[in-house]
DNA sequence: GCCATCTTTGCAAGCGTGTGCAAAACTTTC
DNA sequence: GAAAGTTTTGCACACGCTTGCAAAGATGGC
């Protein structure tokens, strides 16, 4: 049998309410801000919840009201560092503004992105904020006729409904492309990985039509997951071959690391003399100088505030079109010759 | 006003019920595993309830059982990489225990751990992972009191009550100590940061005290917080002296690669012919190829596997003494010489 | 001192669920 | 077919909270 202690598990509303001499009520509006109660039941009411240990039931609450406080980050593969950096400063952000974020993993195994969405709705969740997998169109629909808010974070689906939040990836492909044009590369190539995922598509198509734009052809590799082995893997295809690239675009700063790796330590190649390289992230690592990595940064800070501020007014249910962010470029060694503002 | 939908926001089990023409309580049953229901009003009330979308309100159902199903992690700066390791493992098995993680952000900015713990009673959790930051010692009895489950993962406080679970800091100290020796190190020293964490203590001392066993002197430098930047300032202060260390034992990865980029690129020494490293964690970026870290692998898997273990069994409340799990070295390139199984 | 106005308070009805209890339905046995 | 046993079902209450409503109390103007 569990075992517990003597007394009650927790202190209740009304057994504050029995020691300062008020009515349940009373201490309920104690702890609801705007209700009326007189500024001496007040007093009375805090310390007896002092001396008691008393907290509000978010449950409880969140039965009586329709909101829960409750927000879902919905993603998978959370370690990777960009992920982590944004689920930190969701988490952050969510707190300051008074809600509680619940953290839903949607890593292949267990089952897929429509049961965590699910799940959700079980908590009835106010709000559910998606950084990765898309989900079914029905359980969106789903989530949105409960009254559930969701937001789709470099997703750019073509679901109506959810706020969406979005790079120009488009923008940074012809930046990249000029940068490497003005560093005297002529040989593109584009590192991906097989995942498919619509941004990372863009930032694909955006380069090589913008390289196409100069008459310029772009070798494009794509394998596996977009990670540092997947660009390894890439480096030696493209490498390998009889016409390796001078230059290349790494959709995400994990493959551009292990694309470097491979290219200096199996290859002889030198960065940014003989190979010049451009990532997508800013994650912490490329800051390190063994990579000083020239790379497009997210703009976490705007992502994370435009989605809170959306999710926290619940007025404006508008935002039909997504919001388009840029994403600067982040001059770092990667490149040889003079940086220019991008 | 808020916009909704014209139907009510969320179907009850009372909807259900009417729809499949049985009571409110055979819908109950029917969700409540175990219960006795007959497997022809199951199959009414599935169908009812696939039909209007109904979800049970966990809610609710946390408000009548004692469990809410809610497990709570406390973690700040859970953007580092062995933090993020963590989180990731830990979310994803409390989901395949059929429980769900409320990620709390103690980052310094917005209140201390306190305050997020006391967030966790408001909930209601079940439990409470702490991964980083010490809680004050009344909020932790305040939360066992409440018969929350308190787990202290690698923060060997001395508080009574809460599971606690630790590497073997010392042992891999030890373990540390002769693998530099084996490689001809004789200058020692580790590089620490300024927090001061018990475990964090335990390496240090643990290495000086295996290092005296030898009549070995260590230089102990110390700074800021456990970060890559550190590791580049306690490299300035350990190579810039008069007799630069030839081992170095990095109270952690995120240090080590730090200490290893200064060294090389600012100091132009060569890894490992002038200088041994080992790390502390295996991050993922300590296989990269420009690091090649030698270092203690977290046994990540086997610290969740306990925790959760014993979150759920709510039986067997023991667990007096802190469990300790052995962190094995992991070779890799930064100790010149033969490897041996340590 | 009296009435109108404003604030504070307690009552009671809900929110959506689980569950003990007794009645009802079904099954077995003789 | 009746008695005994087993399962299933519905009622009603509980969980801890919010909130509309009306009564009570405080305040002010005349």
């Amino acid at each position: 049998m569990r075992v517990r202690c003597l007394n009650k598990t927790f202190v209740s509303a009304g057994d504050v309410a029995q020691r300062a001499g008020v009515s349940r009520s009373a201490v309920s509006r104690t702890f609801t801000p705007g209700a009326s109660v007189s500024e001496e039941t007040r007093q009375r009411v805090m310390e007896a919840a002092q001396a008691l240990g008393y907290h509000v039931n978010q449950l409880a609450r969140g039965l009586m009201r329709s909101e829960s406080g409750i927000v879902c980050l919905v993603v998978s593969e959370m370690d990777t560092p960009y992920r982590a950096r944004l689920v930190r400063a969701l988490t952050h952000e969510l707190q300051r503004a008074g809600k509680v974020s619940m953290l839903i993993n949607t890593d292949p195994s267990d089952g897929a992105v429509d049961t965590a969405l699910r799940q959700t709705l079980h908590y009835r969740a106010d709000a559910s904020i998606l950084l990765s997998g898309l989900p079914d169109k029905a359980i969106t629909r789903l989530c949105l006729d409960s009254g559930q808010r969701i937001v789709l974070i470099n997703r750019d689906d073509d679901i109506e409904g959810p706020f969406r939040i979005n790079l120009d990836d488009g923008h940074a492909a012809r930046v990249a492309v000029s940068a490497f044009l003005r560093a005297g590369c002529r040989r593109l190539a584009f590192a991906n990985s097989a995942v498919g995922t619509p941004s990372l598509m863009a930032r694909e198509h955006g380069f090589v039509a913008a390289a196409g734009e100069f008459g310029l052809n772009v070798t494009v590799a794509r394998h596996g997951n977009t990670v540092y082995e997947s660009g390894r893997t890439v480096a030696q295809t493209l490498f390998s071959g009889l016409q390796p690239p001078d230059a290349v675009f790494c959709v995400n700063d994990l493959m551009a690391c292990g694309l470097m790796d491979a290219a200096r330590h199996e290859f002889g190649l030198r960065i940014p003399e003989d190979l010049c390289v451009i990532g997508f992230d800013d994650i912490e690592q490329s800051g390190w100088s063994s990579y000083a990595l020239t790379t497009f940064t997210q703009p976490v800070d705007e992502i994370v505030k435009s989605s809170i501020a959306w999710l926290v007014n619940s007025e404006e249910a508008g935002g039909k079109r997504p919001v388009r962010l840029h994403a600067p470029l982040i001059w770092r060694k990667t490149i040889r010759g003079v940086q220019r503002t991008g």
